[in-house]
Parts: C-alpha cells; sequence; structure tokens
DNA sequence: GTTGAAAAGTTCAACAC
DNA sequence: GTGTTGAACTTTTCAAC
C-alpha cells in the first residue's frame, strides 16, 4: 500500500469522472478489505503489474473514490465497548450548528438525517451506559432537542468498511425551517 | 502505511494486555484518521523514532488493538449514493443463521442485535431505493423476518472510522429462543 | 500497461538509557 | 526493557519503451 503518496492529492472532483471498469471494481474491493497490501500483491490479484494498479488508485484517490485509508480500531479492546444507536427528534430550528456542536463529540461516530419517524440519527461508542446517560445530557442541553429514543447494540454481528458518502458541510442545510 | 507487515500477525488475544500508554492512544488516533502515515511522519507527531512507533504498532496489531487498515471510499462516486437503516422485528427462531446468510448480501454494511423496540439494526448501503426495495424482499422472504422498518439517510454530516467491536462469530448465540 | 532502475520507506541489528 | 541511530532490504515510483 501507498506510503505518504504525495503525488498528486488534489481532489480534482470533475476530472476524468469515467465510468470504472472490471480492474477498478476490483482494485476498490480489495482495497476496502485490506488497505495494507503492496502495490505488487495487489497487482497480481487483479492481474495487473505494480505500476500499473498504483496509477490506477493515484486515479481513484484523485477521482474521490478512495477518501482516504484508516486503521479499525478495535472498540472493547481501546476502551469503548458500548455502542449505540439513537434516535433525536428535533424541533424546527438550525440543525447545521447543533450538527457541528454535536461533531465535536468524540463519542460520536455518525450523524445522519432520515426520513421516517425520527429526524436524525446518531451512532454512539463510548465506555460505558454511564457515558451514554451524560452523551444524553448534552444532548438534552442543546436547543430544539426534543426527544431521543436509544437502541443499545448487544452484539455486533458484521461491521464493513464505512464507504463515507460524507455531505460537503453546507453552512445552512436546505430545509432547515419547515414550512407551516 | 506499514507495507506487507509479515512480522508477526498473529492474533495473541490474551498477550501482554496492558493498560495502552500516552503514546499509544496518541497512536491510535493518529491511524485511526490516517493509516497512510510514514513511520517517521507518525513518530514525529507523537514523540518517537521511527523504529520505535514501528514497535508500538506491531503490539497494537498482535494484541487486537488495530484489526487492520481499510480503504474509505465514497459511496455516490462508487454507484453507491443510496443510504438507509433497517430495523428488523424477528419472532423466536435461530437468529444466527439468519445473520450469517445476511452477512453475505454485499448491501448490508453492519448488522447489530439491539436492545429496544426492535431486535436487528441493519445499515444498509445500495444503488438506489429499488435495490433497497430488492433487499427487503430478500429479508421477508428469510424465515423468522415479522417487520421492518427503514430509515432513508437524507444527509450524512458525519461518518468516522468504525472501531470494529466484532462479535467471534458464535456457531448459536446466547438466548436464541426466548423462555416462555 | 510493462519493464527496469532511482528514491523512499520499512525493518533489522547493535548500542544507549 | 524501551528508545535511538545507522544500515540492509523491500516497496513505491519514475522514466523509457
Amino acid at each position: 500500500m501507498p506510503n505518504s503518496e504525495k503525488t498528486e492529492i488534489i481532489r480534482n472532483k470533475g476530472l476524468e469522472a469515467r465510468p470504472l471498469d472490471t480492474f477498478d471494481r476490483t482494485i476498490l474491493g480489495e482495497l476496502a478489505v485490506d488497505a495494507g497490501l503492496s502495490y505488487a500483491e495487489l497487482g497480481s490479484r487483479v492481474g495487473l503489474s505494480a505500476p500499473a494498479v498504483h496509477e490506477r488508485v493515484k486515479r481513484l484517490r484523485a477521482t474521490g473514490r478512495i477518501c482516504g485509508t484508516v486503521a479499525v480500531l478495535d472498540g472493547p479492546a481501546t476502551g469503548k465497548p458500548f455502542l449505540a444507536f439513537v434516535h433525536v427528534d428535533t424541533t424546527g430550528g438550525s440543525k447545521s450548528r447543533t450538527f457541528r456542536a454535536l461533531s465535536e463529540l468524540p463519542e460520536l461516530e455518525e450523524i445522519h438525517s432520515v426520513a421516517g419517524d425520527t429526524c436524525t440519527l446518531l451512532k454512539v461508542r463510548c465506555a460505558s451506559s454511564r457515558a451514554l446517560e451524560g452523551l444524553l445530557a448534552r444532548l438534552y442541553a442543546m436547543p430544539g432537542i426534543k426527544a431521543t429514543r436509544s437502541y443499545v447494540v448487544l452484539s455486533t454481528y458484521l461491521e464493513r468498511t464505512p464507504q463515507a458518502g460524507i455531505t460537503e458541510a453546507l453552512e445552512e442545510p436546505p430545509m432547515d425551517e419547515a414550512p407551516r
């Protein structure tokens, strides 16, 4: 896998957004499971030489298909054995401020705006149920938080790479205030 | 950034489970954000030499704190712009079979057993709402699936590394059959 | 996209704290 | 025992084909 990869890390968003062939897809699949592969190994799995896959990977990075590479930590082994999903009902107000404030909390792993019988969905990983209690207290201290429902994870059977479809943090998201 | 890291990849689970000092915690924090750092760079951020951090990282891997390194893909850019969370209500039956079958579906990113007004929580990433429809159809074809409630993600404001607290796939999980 | 060679990074060994 | 320095080895990465 790529060392510091100082070459062309610029996010050339539109640049060459061509449709992804089978090679690209295989490369993405392999790297999503293990980004620690050498280009030689990756090449042999894909059926290409090392410089060729390297070129591909460089393009996939440059065009934003690959957002980055991260280490996957083991929650329990790193002192965060407690996982929960929290549904949050918010009233009218400005969400973006709230979301930005929420992002600062290290316990929060995901924040989504959803359609359904709740407004916002949170993924929380922390040390204990007490820590969740503290987080909920901080939530209720924020303006516009109406109610929460927590789903405490009993066991995790699958947890794969998040494919980070991160919405570029807008200053004020559309539909902040509901029409009456 | 470690290359193939052929050295001691054996999961020495209990071996030297000492409490993680500040160096370790900083290393984990940095690698959770960017696993593509060189050991030299990581070392300078942490205040250690390259061989020293390498030794630490090797230990963190060996003791299971670091499960692996993965590439983070951009959902929309890789043809999967549609994200949803699905609550699944199951009846008595054997869950482990169902979970194993579910794990095979590539659209599924997470499967958790939770406490609350539902049994199972799914994270699904796919190409479109039609694809979700197809997935739900396959769900309902499985035995023991009583009902589902889907929460379609409108926008994602935060999505960090999953710290994979993966439960070792048990042959038959505890409490498969509820006492009456 | 491939081959062969320069540059960079990882990793080992011997030493110092 | 854990960290540092300097050197061997592997991998990335460039250039020419």
